[in-house]
RNA sequence: GCUCGAAUGGUGGAAUGGUAGACACGAAGGACUUAAAAUCCUUUGGCUAUUGCAGCUGUGCGGGUUCGAGUCCCGCUUCGAGUACCA
């Protein structure tokens, strides 16, 4: 009998989902386990075959946590919402949901013909009312939140108006946007509005003037990690700094436990470092420089942070991000007009041209600033190389100790004060933070280190600043005017306030429109929505019957960006159509949280945090009872395209083989890889490829044309892509799995090379063999396995364990060739030794093992058979090393028969003749016995 | 610039500080076939030898630790990823 995939593995598939055996519920009796993937955005090209290796890797290990006893919960669902989908709505009018569900039939056909364990009756999407009516709620749990630093965790703001009514702002220690400061007279003194404008300050979800992320050609605002080098992630669009009013996360109140987070959970290095420093903590102090009064300017203070507060006596200048609230207290009447024009010119420059241009630029404001600690008057500039996000906007600028500043300091001709003995700053500034201490008064004399102790504690005691920690991480802007995304769950009441439309009422749902552009006045998509839930709202809050809804009460018409719906998927999926709540308590309270995760590390800034936020404030607010929701998590490597290349002489319709290109002045031409096979071309397929080529020429090597060919991103323009249908078509899923395992280290980036999957395919026609004769059937024999075979299959055993526990799928594939080839030399088929071997083959060939399985007699499914153990005793070599070792190092080995005593051990290895003229004279230790090392004596 | 990671045959890659190159692809040669496919066998890092059955050399470069280094430490080179005026 031949192995004939297309037979077996649609009926398996089919057999197991009517059986549905990776349905999964809670149970006490068994521990749990939950594999995740990052679920995907659907879009409209399919899957090509980098797709599924995460998706391959975990569905490995869940089978595999399931063998081993597990209750193992593997989900999967899709991200729906998202840009692409919104584009082609406006470029065809084909509604996003209906182009969405498409793609994701199509996306599941193609899952379906891996042989994945999902558990499907656990889907979910994002886009689905069912669904995003949770991620609404969660929003509005925000929104009715603020954040204690005492008590380090969200609170309800009913607490916090209860709070203001008694003491105002006295003692709080919370999140806020401002500042802010009121007693409880003056709190009970304002109005409803007032008081809600200022509840807005404290809000975790909130309504801020920010300066955003504006994408015109996208029209619409993307938050800080969806822009790359100053282009939109999506589209590669120039996006320009914009003041706008949107809603907002506030992430940054969750920055230290974020940061302290990533202390408990088992995650790369590289991740972890990549939210670090996101996070970006940096502790310095904040201080008050008085501004100099000058007739007609109203005077006051500018405010600066610092992590350097022991270069203060350095100061020679300050500066103000353009940005800035200060920058209108500071400019001198004889200045204003270059001021407008400098402010002018920063303004119009594109995120894109401010980063490619790192020239030199700003202004004098005409005013000075008073250095706090020595009494000096320094001129206070404008200048772009300032921040207004960050810190406050202000610095305190050393230009001997920091390259920027000194770099301003060269270019405008202002003082530049060494601080550091012997540091010379006249060609470039000292940033080291080492040294001892010059021209700082009280500071002298002392190491940087010192310094900064020092200068803190004078900064706190004398009263002109204080300490502070600062973070790099933004608030999370929440709005996008898009169609395609959640409708935020709020209205604005006739006095404009944001109200939050009350929970029965969700989820409020996505109005259809007839066009899915901004509105004529320039407002969202939603604009366009003609009745909407709008009606739904107004009849629950408010007794009118004829109210314009657009200028009297509208709805939010913006709506949440991506990662709102992917932040807390993993949640929903414990418990997907629960109606009541997000999920339910009890299922909460079993499956916890993730225990693996593994998706792309494109995510580590953007979804790996927003992420870790939700679930913080969730759990603070009891939703959820851990605190970190990915345990581990893998970042599976991309597979690139491996193009494939054709040589055209210039100027000609001849294409030269490879080897012979350098002989001509060529063209580098992409050539389809499915016209390529182990780099040589079929030029007949060649030439009905394109009809450009119908006619082409070759000068061939011998009598074949070689193609070049180089890794490149995966990409249709090249011509590169791989499809995994046709490899399951042509190979079968099996097949398909164990030759993506195979490829390399799953975290590794690796080129796809379709070359190599015969390899994997004639292994497992090999294991067939193992078991089918061509003529006779099936071998198998009840007798007794012979010693070498027992040995064969416990090492496999003992390697693919170890191998699947440190996720190293492309050495525990080549444990199973290995076996294989061992037990065809040995050519005996015992039951004893096959039947193990098809449950610890099940997580990766699972159609084959169950096949093989129910060969072999078996009524259940290999898929709920017991993981085997192996035997030590059976591995045990015939020689045993034994390292020598004294003064607790080791000094040599000696490999000796394993059933020799330790004694005799001993004293082999000292009446051995190298090693006892080694010893001469000292005195061992004593005999450590390594197994399975190698003889080598070495003295 | 900063942070992190990587570098091993023609290719993908293997190797708790212990025989470097497992496993696989590709290539070359052979067997079986009318032929092809499939299958099987042999060789395959480099150099020298191969009628001398072996020797030398070898994991990006330079040092170091160690009885012993692809692996650990220090200093470079190159490539990749992330991040970028974060005071």
């Amino acid at each position: 009998m031949e192995y004939s995939f297309k037979d077996i593995e649609p009926r398996w598939r089919e057999a197991w989902k009517s059986a549905g055996i990776y349905k999964v519920a809670e149970d006490a009796a068994k521990p749990k386990f939950y594999v995740l993937d990052m679920f995907p955005y659907p879009s409209g090209a399919g899957l090509h075959v980098g797709h599924p290796l995460g998706y391959i890797a975990s569905d490995i290990y869940a089978r595999y946590k399931r063998l081993q006893g597990f209750n193992v919960l593997h989900p999967m669902g899709y991200d729906a919402y998202g840009l692409p989908a919104e584009q082609y709505a406006v470029q065809t009018g084909q509604p996003p949901g209906i182009t969405t569900a498409e793609n994701i039939r199509r996306y599941r056909s193609q899952l379906d013909l891996l042989g994945f364990s999902f558990d499907w009756s656990r889907e979910v999407r994002t886009c689905d009312p069912d669904y995003y009516r949770w991620t609404q709620w969660a929003f509005l749990q925000m929104f009715n939140s603020y954040y204690c630093y005492d008590a380090a965790q969200a609170r309800p703001i009913s607490e916090l108006t209860c709070v203001f009514e008694q003491q105002g702002t006295r003692g709080m220690n919370i999140a806020c946007t401002e500042p802010m400061s009121f007693s409880a007279d003056e709190w009970r003194a304002m109005s409803e509005a007032e008081q809600q404008k200022l509840l807005m300050n404290y809000r975790l979800a909130y309504l801020g003037d920010m300066q955003v992320n504006w994408c015109p050609a996208l029209g619409t605002v993307l938050a800080n990690d969806e822009v790359i080098n100053g282009l939109s992630e999506r589209g590669g669009y120039p996006v320009e700094q914009k003041l706008m009013r949107q809603w907002c996360l506030r992430i940054s109140a969750y920055a230290q436990r974020l940061l302290d987070g990533l202390e408990t959970i088992d995650w790369t290095d590289a991740l972890k470092e990549s939210q670090r420093h996101w996070i970006g903590r940096s502790e310095g102090a904040e201080m008050r420089f008085e501004l100099v009064a000058q007739p007609s300017m109203p005077g006051g203070a500018l405010e600066i942070f610092t992590t350097r507060p022991d270069t203060i006596f350095g100061v020679t200048f300050m500066t103000l991000a353009p940005e800035s609230d200060y920058v209108a207290q500071v400019v001198t009447p004889d200045r204003r007009a270059a001021v407008d024009a400098y402010l002018e010119s920063v303004r119009r420059r594109t995120e894109r041209e401010r980063q490619a241009d790192r020239s030199v630029s700003g202004v004098f404001s005409g005013s000075y600033a008073i250095n706090p600690l020595s009494g000096k008057e320094v001129p206070v500039w404008i200048s772009d190389y300032v921040l207004a996000g960050y810190g406050t906007g202000a610095i305190m600028a050393v230009p001997g100790h920091d390259s920027r500043d000194h770099a301003f300091a060269k270019h405008f001709g202002l003082p530049i004060i060494p601080l550091i003995e012997g540091a010379d700053v006249t060609e470039e500034s000292f940033d080291a933070k080492e040294g001892i201490m010059t021209n700082s008064g009280f500071l002298n004399g002392l190491s940087v280190k010192e310094a900064i102790a020092a200068a803190k504690h004078h900064i706190e005691s004398s009263g002109i600043g204080r300490v502070k920690v600062n973070y790099r991480l933004r608030d999370a802007i929440f709005s996008r005017q898009r169609y395609w995304g959640e409708p935020f769950p709020i209205y604005y009441d006739a006095q404009g306030i944001p109200r939050a439309v009350p929970e029965h009422k969700l989820p409020l749902l996505l109005p259809d429109v007839d066009k899915y552009l901004p509105t004529e006045t320039g407002e969202p998509p939603l604009g366009r929505a003609s009745r909407w839930a709008w009606d739904t709202v107004r009849e629950e809050v408010v007794d009118v019957s004829a109210i314009d809804r657009r200028t009297v009460f509208p709805l939010e018409l913006c709506t949440m960006p991506g990662f709102a719906g992917s932040s807390a998927y993993y949640i929903r999926y414990m418990d997907p159509t629960n109606a009541e709540a997000l999920a339910a308590k009890p299922a909460v309270d079993y499956w916890r949280n993730v225990d693996l995760y593994i998706g792309g590390s494109e995510h580590a800034t953007g979804h790996l945090i927003y992420s870790r936020f939700w679930n913080k404030f969730l759990f603070d607010t009891g939703a959820v009872c851990e605190d970190e929701p990915f345990r581990k998590l893998i970042n599976q490597g991309m597979i690139q395209g491996r193009s494939s290349f054709a040589y055209r002489i210039n100027g000609t319709n001849t294409f030269v083989s490879y080897n012979l290109k350098d002989r001509y002045e060529t063209t580098e031409l992409h050539v389809y890889v499915g016209l390529v096979s182990n780099d040589i071309l079929d030029v007949e397929a060649f030439r009905a490829w394109n009809p450009e080529y119908r006619d082409a020429e070759f000068i061939l090597e011998g009598d074949r044309y070689v193609c070049g060919w180089q890794v490149e991103k995966m990409s249709k323009s090249k011509y590169n892509v791989v499809n995994p249908d046709e490899m399951i078509e042509k190979y079968g899923a099996d097949t398909f799995r164990m030759y993506e395992m195979f490829l390399g280290p799953l975290e590794l980036s690796k080129p796809w090379d379709t070359n190599g999957i015969d390899g994997a395919h004639r292994f497992l026609r090999r294991l067939w063999a193992l078991f089918y004769d061509r003529h006779s059937g099936l071998t198998v024999s009840d007798e007794a396995p012979s010693a070498e075979e027992l040995k064969c299959l416990h090492r496999l055993i003992r390697k693919v364990t170890g191998d699947i526990e440190r996720f190293s799928f492309n050495t525990a594939v080549s444990a199973f060739m290995i076996c294989v080839n061992e037990l065809t030399a040995l050519k005996r088929s015992s039951r004893a030794v096959l039947e193990p071997l098809l449950i610890v083959l099940a997580p990766f060939a699972p159609h084959m093992a169950e096949e093989l399985w129910h060969a072999l007699g078996h009524e259940s499914s290999v898929c709920t058979a017991a993981w085997p153990q192996w035997d030590e005793a059976i591995l045990a070599e015939s020689l045993v090393t034994y390292a020598v070792s004294f003064n607790g190092k080791t000094r040599f080995s000696i490999s000796l028969a394993a059933d020799i005593s330790r004694e005799a051990a001993e004293q082999a290895a000292l009446s051995h003749e190298l090693a006892a003229k080694w010893l001469e004279g000292r005195s061992p230790r004593k005999v450590i016995v390594v197994p399975n090392k190698i003889i080598n004596i070495v003295v």
